[in-house]
DNA sequence: TATAAAGGTGAATCCGCAC
DNA sequence: AGTGCGGATTCACCTTTAT
């Protein structure tokens, strides 16, 4: 039987081909994005960027990371329930490409849902337009699996009695919720809010379902099913994020009040 | 010669390699999303719909949307000059399809604007989020081509001295600005609002440059493009669009004051 | 202690020319 | 192709230091 709410260590790939066909209710992946960059970034004020430069967002080229991205997502096609769904996120970097691996999956887009960051970093040089965004893609396992979650009433109540839209205004992970490590520096580059996991798992699970992520890092969407009393199964790679996670959820006591919506 | 300020009545890549190489300041291209994919992603075996089994090449409509996708865009990259860039809009129906398309044919990816509608239609069957957006893939001819058009200070004025973001709020064309045709109903099912094409042309042309639309449908762009003091060329197949939107951009008189910035 | 000023920072594909 | 350097370029929010 499947263990749940604890992290499994190991390679994504490897461990999600232990998990039993149609058993799990959600997934939610923030795979690497694959940024490709190159130069270092200077502020106006000629502090350098702290960009992503970890080895886990480098891949050689388009075909190593479509092949990566094709082996995670047919595993999780498969160990989806009939009702389940699975959320993507990712940057313009990689979002086209795992859409169009999605699709060729078979998988079915209900939603491209736009993370819609309320403090984005600006362009610094006047080259682009502030790149303002994240994008999330929510799909069924394939266009004939209708009986999917959504709890439409309940999001509904929870954006103030109006239908929540695709667009979601949410800032970024800073300040008290973004986890420090020893040497006060972000522990992870990529920590996503907790707001955002909290949309996610609210409208398309309900209470004891079980919430899946390959790309546990920091765990926080093991915090955020914790607190909407859902359970959770996390695939990380690395020691440390695991150590930290497993901290961060150990230490939830309260819930959020809409976990009993 | 290439005549401007014209509408081109012809098949869209029939009429795209009539152009001659870097020519092109600028292409604005709003393509068909109707893959018409029902018959392939329907499988006779629903039970055992296995991803790890199913070769993209199976799904023939895909393919077909692909190709078509891969030959105008082809054309279009090589129409476009050094300095210039290219905007496609699309749904989550077909923009990731597109933008896979794109990354394949060298394109580089700029900015991935999203089209924020602030009078969407609701989901009226409480199955989804309100799908409030649309998406423009905003790309230079590749990543060694730098020289690109932006003009970023134009943008930050017109956006209220704030650098503008990837985030457009702007409402459905509707009301007078929507074109109607003599039984009262609208003339074109996806004609888009003017504020969008305004922003497009205005940030990324300068005065007297060309601006290219393949699909040019009502003529969206070359009003917009007149208004801007900017030129156009159009292609478009239907003679009933060519007809409307030859009298709507003859009709303009007026200039948008920004034509002057 | 309270308020103000200064400094730090976020998934970033962020310059252009001369030598 | 790589290096060096002059010059143009930023928004919201949190933390730290100064008044």
């Amino acid at each position: 039987m499947m263990q749940i709410n604890t992290i499994i260590q190991g390679d994504c790939i490897e461990e999600l081909k232990k998990i039993p066909n149609d058993s799990i209710d959600l997934i939610f992946a923030d795979p690497p994005y694959n940024m490709q960059l190159k130069n270092a970034l200077y502020r106006p004020n000629n502090t350098k960027v702290d960009g992503v430069d970890d080895d886990w967002d480098k891949f050689g080229s388009f075909s190593e990371y479509d092949d990566f991205c094709a082996a995670w997502l047919t595993e999780c096609r498969r160990i989806l329930k009939e009702t389940g769904t699975i959320w993507v996120i990712g940057s313009y970097h990689n979002i086209f490409r795992v859409g169009n691996i999605m699709l060729n999956l078979g998988f079915w887009i209900l939603n491209d849902v736009t993370w819609y960051k309320t403090n984005p970093m600006p362009n610094f040089m006047g080259t682009r337009f502030t790149n303002a965004t994240e994008t999330l893609l929510w799909c069924s396992k394939g266009e004939q699996y209708k009986k999917y979650t959504f709890n439409h009433k309940l999001m509904k109540k929870y954006n103030g009695d109006k239908q929540m839209t695709s667009v979601w205004q949410i800032g970024l992970c800073i300040g008290a919720e973004r986890l420090k490590g020893q040497d006060g520096k972000k522990a992870h580059s990529t920590q996503k809010p907790e707001e955002l996991l909290k949309r996610v798992i609210l409208s398309t699970t309900k209470q004891d379902d079980v919430v899946l992520d390959p790309f546990f890092g920091t765990g926080t969407t093991g915090a955020v099913a914790k607190k909407l009393k859902r359970n959770f199964i996390g695939i990380e790679r690395e020691t440390d994020y695991i150590t930290l996670a497993q901290g961060r959820i150990d230490s939830i006591t309260e819930f959020f009040p809409e976990a009993d919506w």
